[in-house]
DNA sequence: AATCTATATTTGTATGACAATTAAGCGTGA
DNA sequence: TCACGCTTAATTGTCATACAAATATAGATT
């Protein structure tokens, strides 16, 4: 069916991404059991060996549970490793784009002053270097496609700069969304100038070592951004929802 | 060394556990080389297609990246899918167990008060029915193994409430972290009975869609298990601290 | 009706071979 | 001396085939 662009080498990774994208698009539900070895085989003209071996990836992501005579059975949603960076993507191919920033931005709002606020307490000076060469760069680019590296390069050294490992998959979630955010931000021509004046609040209040302030300056950004999203969320053709 | 028990089946699975295990000990440090699929082999016995899926896994996980002619190189550990259960465990088991409670409470103090307060919003009736359920089972096990199955159901079933797919991967967290610090808690026998008016708050709260009063109540509980840490880190004999 | 047994299906493991990629060394020429 | 292209060797990637192990299912037995 669809063929799964998938440019990248290595069969077993394209063969994977497949059927990755299938199960998240719900072609193959929760609880469903899949085709057997042999079937994928025939179906991608693929040896049981490279199957096998992206059977395994989807296994490790917790998208599948392989038993013998049984098969490949999907597991259930909560099991599914989603901040993982295939996965996620997956998931955003699958999903409707406003569903999927709401979302993003949902746990933004809940972690990011909190990752600020920590940052602010812990971050070394190593971590504050590389903080502000980011917002530097971002500075000096201005406005286009180039300032989007150094913008996320921003919040994933403030998410280093917290210094507590189990928070760090959230920087995929952050790459994932600010990247495809300004797909949207850069057609509909929101001046980015407006947000450097917050991003460099908060890098004052990190660098401070002042928490609150640093939490206070995230949380405002965030606002600032939940409009950007509420703007072309409101331009931009609704697609049909679907509910799972 | 290390015989990494891995008492499940599976060939290609204990391979998996067993390396990854000595990822996460830093047997192999991010940026390293891994022993050749050949050295694998003859490490472990196993055919070349066993410790290949076993690679394949790890890569999945964030944990490698192989390529040709190079072999498998560790990822540094933004990458490492540390959420994902196998990886948390061998984390666990690598990690100094209080610092690695002072992570998890961290981030529950961040983000269950939130997903309380969501789950008071946005849960369904059945969520809801989930929750009360496991706040039964709770109560009615009293005290003992029995009651920390009920209370890690309870925290799920609010996490599921929340009806956000990108907090889901903290489940698992969640569950190791309360497991685990049952481990201690029933050894420093402190009494679970002091624990049940506080969930019985939230899950008021949350019934009531109160999500203030969700995010408090919430708040209040995680208050307390924080002493509880407290007191047994206190206790505790100190392990030698690892700087990584 | 219940229990055991045989069988068939599917994944799990092993072996051996060759392809593809590419780092590193070598050589050639400017 | 340096730069560039070529060869080579090391390693993962893919294939084909065979057999082992687990276990749901159906059938036989009691």
């Amino acid at each position: 069916m669809s063929p799964d662009k998938a440019s990248n080498s290595n069969l077993h990774r394209k063969v994977a991404q497949s059927i990755g994208n299938q199960i998240l698009k719900g072609v193959y539900a929760p609880g469903a059991i899949l085709p057997n070895e042999a079937d994928w085989c025939r179906i991608y003209g693929a040896s049981r060996t490279t199957v096998r071996e992206a059977i395994k990836t989807l296994n490790a992501k917790g998208l599948l549970k392989s038993r013998t005579k049984i098969g490949s059975r999907v597991e259930p949603r909560e099991n599914w490793n989603i901040l993982d960076r295939d996965v996620l993507a997956w998931h955003i191919a699958a999903m409707d784009p406003q569903e999927f920033f709401a979302s993003v931005q949902q746990v933004r709002k809940i972690l990011e002053p909190e990752i600020a606020a920590l940052a602010a307490e812990t971050r070394t000076p190593q971590q504050l270097r590389a903080v502000t060469e980011a917002f530097e760069d971002m500075r000096s680019a201005k406005a286009g496609r180039d300032s989007v590296e150094p913008d996320v390069r921003f919040h994933l050294a403030l998410l280093a700069a917290a210094n507590n490992a189990l928070l760090t998959p959230f920087g995929i979630m952050i790459e994932s969304a600010l990247t495809s955010m300004f797909e949207f931000t850069s057609t509909h021509s929101a001046e980015p100038d407006m947000f450097i004046p917050k991003h460099e609040s908060i890098l004052n209040a990190v660098a401070r070592g002042n928490a609150k302030a640093a939490r206070k300056a995230a949380h405002s950004l965030l606002s600032d951004t939940d409009q950007t999203v509420a703007g072309f969320s409101a331009k931009s053709p609704t697609k049909k929802p679907r509910k799972t």
